[in-house]
DNA sequence: CACTATTGTGAGCAATAGCTCAGCTATTCT
DNA sequence: AGAATAGCTGAGCTATTGCTCACAATAGTG
């Protein structure tokens, strides 16, 4: 059993509505702050400026500052809604649909606040304990999309493990990047392309 | 014409070997000690202490410490000798060895230091002139695989330019993840599914 | 209301960072 | 050799940060 990392915990568990409002109000606040002025520079002291609560209540509900990042790096990843892998269709025929689908859930999760997301992805200080649980969603994540390949009959695939691994990873970082820079490319035409060479790669023409 | 950043430029000219010498001596310390440390831990009293040289050395060759990293990004940039692309064989039926060359590169120019390049990339702070160094660069090398595409008599993909972004960051971020992490996969298996993916795609089957 | 538990406050501490500057040493020039 | 220029030193200044703690305010309870 991993004893969660101290580091992270709260040193106090809100007891009261308003408590829990104020733990509230220092996440949000915390988003902007962070979106603004990026991780470095986005200062405990602002964002307790930002949430209209004193820095001292700030400490109260986290030990400190990597913790705050962490929480919201742990919410966005909980609150990713995946297209359940079984409810994607596997006859033949329909994979483009289904990498459709894929890319689509992507580019959705991505489209919240895109900002913070690159700050979250490229500056969070990542624990081991973080870093666990982004791996593990990962691992589930990636399970599920070769469960998906192996028993679509289309695909075509030496290993579908490592197609697993470089499909998802693939789309994650093109979506990424489409959503963080505006590009010259109309999003629809990437988006289009990217399923393209995606599916076609899985076919294994 | 793009007044140089000001904010970047050394203060004095080394004029004697000497001083050439002590310039380099604080490229490779930074290098090391932002590979070690990251880029906020890599404070610059470390860089010196490691270069053997003071502190105030330090600040007359550069004016503050992201024009440390801003250098060595722009060497490592400068320095990247990708195969030329009139040199790629574009006869029919070997699309996929120029492909396979293309990721070859990218591999190459990953394998120095992965490391460090990763904080260049991930934690450099990008001023608009190092930006634009890089935009130039990236501009280029599209140029040269839009029209190597467009040349090819084996490619098959509605816009050359969309698809020279896609395959070019593809590329590109697949091999930056295979070279800064040790992966589950062999490096081998990888790029090939890799070569596999991007050439089918451009057969646009 | 009186008492306790919970929540909130913010001046300021300790640590650390980037960076300066007055004065030194080494090299080049005449 | 002496003067002028270029290069080097490092104690310490200034600014900022994450964070603490003694105390005040509010909510819950009988």
């Amino acid at each position: 059993m991993p004893s969660a990392d101290r580091r992270l915990q709260p040193r106090r568990k809100p007891r009261q509505v308003r408590a829990e409002l104020t733990r509230e109000r220092i996440l949000t606040a915390a988003a902007h702050v962070f979106t603004e002025y990026g991780y470095a520079a986005g200062t405990t002291n602002r964002i307790a400026e930002r949430a209209r609560i004193s820095i001292g209540s700030l400490y109260q509900y986290f030990p400190n500052k990597d913790a705050i990042l962490a929480q919201l790096l742990i919410r966005h990843i909980d609150r990713g809604t995946w297209t359940e892998a079984d409810r994607l269709d596997l006859s033949p025929g329909t994979l483009r649909a289904t990498v459709q689908a894929l890319v689509r859930d992507a580019i959705d999760s991505h489209s919240e606040d895109p900002q913070l997301l690159r700050i979250m992805i490229e500056e969070a200080p990542l624990s081991q304990d973080l870093l666990d649980a982004i791996d593990r969603h990962g691992r589930i994540r990636t399970a599920q999309i070769r469960d998906l390949l192996s028993r679509h009959p289309d695909v075509r695939v030496g290993d579908v493990g490592t197609a697993a691994d470089l499909i998802l990873f693939t789309i994650e970082m093109n979506t990424h990047k489409l959503m963080a820079a505006p590009s010259t490319v109309p999003v629809e035409t990437f988006a289009t392309e990217l399923v393209d060479m995606v599916t076609r790669y899985l076919r294994g023409d």
